[in-house]
RNA sequence: GCACCCAUCGACUAGUGGUUAGGUCGCCACUCUUUCAAGGUGGUAGCACGGGUUCGAAUCCCGUUGGGUGUACCA
């Protein structure tokens, strides 16, 4: 059975380049009919983020992505946080000692930075050194044994050979190989007792039985010692696909830098969820070059890892803004006012009816970009016109302009309630037109002024429909009595 | 510096030896029209470069160039 997990560290708010590998473990974990589990990666105490974590698991289930397994679900695997696991680091850490391929150092961070800037003076790769530094190599059996028994602060790093080189396979990238001379002796259990990544993440990894490593390309340089170390325990290695990088305009990492990173940034900006989750599964894969609209089902059913690109990919904004586009005019419009709700409250439109909300959305949802701009494109809808566009009424409010609005308003009202419908009020309007001896856009441009005040909308009779027949004919006469 | 990865329109990509190099976003034009959108139609624009291999290379190989990632007691 194919498990894979998605382990990120807790340090802030997810991002958009998180979301999407956690997309990918899940699209390929459930098109496989296997597990997808999070993990936890809270090893290191300094950079730990207060509530990281809570807005992981938020924006994930906004996003649509379940997990299997993990610290808020539990599963057969727990713990899932690995901060809850240190016991279990520190047993495979001294396994690994026992068995010769990894080993105990005392070096004191100072020592290491001038071990780095003599090799750097020397124009040589920094890298520990086995040989001129404090070891149990360099200091002898006696002197380790004494420091470690007065609990001086020690390290255990993996054993990486001088020579030879280690084969490395991936997914997306096939076979790689590297020269061991060229691969450090990492540090797998620091001072403070918490383990590095490297060796929670191989250590969990197996024991949690996952099959496949899915993870950012940004990992990719480590991947050889990850292999030394399942060698290390005598372990089965899973299968590792390594993933393109989102990239800034500047074809950099994306990152805070660069603007909007976090997954919440777009949810509070306004993005569905399905629209961000869509484009952030194009950039690096692609199911079928014809379109470009994937519900989740059935980029499930078509996931392949294999298809995955190579090369990193720019988060192109304007892509997504129009991929927003086509999920708002898709998309329930009960679901889309409920989505709207928050910025209603935010615009000072409170207790607006549901039913009617969602009318106000289908009748607009063509020509905004986002259900966040709803409350102030049509904001007619929701109270009294604030302001009339000056420019527009200069154009299109003629002298004889008031005489036919009040007119047009008492033919109007031979509708009633029942009958006020788009077509009705469009007939009236078109009638009224003819008898004038005008065109109906001499009268429809007064109109949109007196009941909306600006000059673009939706379609003037629509309008007129959801606004209602009282309103609407208040508005028109009071209009042209001011 | 060293290690590794990558390279098709401005962007996302299809393409796995024979295509007029296709689609989508963006941009431009036209169309529809009561405005603005949306829609429809058309257009713009690309295989980084140089060598091979081959009857034939965007596709395979080598090199160059360019870009990226990593190089922590961070993940």
């Amino acid at each position: 059975m194919v498990r894979v997990r998605f382990a990120p560290s807790p340090t802030g708010m997810l991002h958009v380049g998180s979301l999407r590998s956690g997309l990918y473990n899940y699209l390929f974990a459930r098109h496989m009919g296997g597990a997808c589990i999070l993990r936890i990666e809270d090893t290191d105490q300094v950079r730990f983020v207060e509530g990281a974590e809570q807005n992981i698991l938020e924006m994930f289930a906004w996003a649509g992505i379940e997990f299997d397994e993990g610290p808020h679900v539990g599963g057969a695997y727990g713990p899932y946080r690995q901060s809850e696991r240190t016991a279990i680091y520190r047993e495979h850490a001294q396994f690994l000692i026992e068995r010769g391929t990894a080993y105990y150092a005392f070096d004191t961070a100072e020592e290491l930075e001038r071990m780095r800037e003599r090799q750097q003076q020397a124009g040589i790769a920094p890298k520990y050194d086995r040989s001129s530094m404090r070891n149990q190599f360099t200091l002898g059996e006696e002197e380790t044994k004494r420091l470690l028994e007065s609990g001086t602060d020690r390290v255990i790093r993996l054993f990486v050979p001088l020579t030879g080189e280690t084969r490395t396979s991936d997914i997306v990238r096939g076979e790689s190989v590297f020269a061991n001379r060229t691969i450090d002796d990492q540090i797998l259990l620091k001072s403070d007792g918490f383990p590095t990544y490297h060796l929670a993440n191989i250590v969990d990894d197996h024991l949690m039985e996952i099959t496949h490593v899915i993870r950012g390309e940004e990992w990719l340089p480590s991947l050889p010692k990850h292999v030394i170390l399942y060698d290390a325990f005598g372990w089965d290695r899973p299968q590792f696909a390594h993933l393109p990088l989102l990239l800034s305009p500047e074809r950099k990492k994306l990152s805070k830098r660069d603007g909007d990173v976090a997954v919440s940034d777009y949810k509070e900006k306004g993005f569905l969820p399905e629209a961000l989750v869509n484009f952030v599964a194009l950039l690096g894969w692609n199911p079928t070059a014809d379109r470009e609209i994937f519900p989740m089902e059935e980029m499930i059913s078509m996931f392949d890892l294999a298809k995955v690109n190579k090369a990193g990919a720019i988060f192109d904004i304007e892509k997504l803004n129009w991929m927003n586009g086509m999920y708002l005019r898709e998309l329930p419009v009960e679901r889309l006012a409920a989505d709207m709700q928050p910025f209603m409250e935010q615009a000072g439109f409170n207790g607006v009816d549901p039913a009617y909300a969602a009318k106000v959305v289908n009748l607009v949802k063509e020509r905004i970009h986002f259900v966040k701009d709803i409350p102030l494109f049509a904001d007619y809808m929701f109270g009294p016109v604030k302001n009339f566009d000056e420019e527009y009424a200069a154009k299109h409010w003629k002298p004889e302009t008031a005489g036919q609005m009040l007119e047009l308003a008492d033919r109007l009202e031979t509708l009633d309630e029942a009958n006020w419908i788009t077509e009705k009020i469009d007939g009236v309007v078109r009638a009224h037109a003819e008898s004038l001896g005008i065109s109906a856009g001499k009268l429809i441009h007064p109109m949109r002024l007196s009941i909306t005040g600006k000059r673009v909308g939706a379609g003037m009779f629509e309008t007129m429909e959801v606004l209602g027949r009282t309103e609407s004919l208040t508005r028109l006469r009071a209009y042209a009595q001011r």
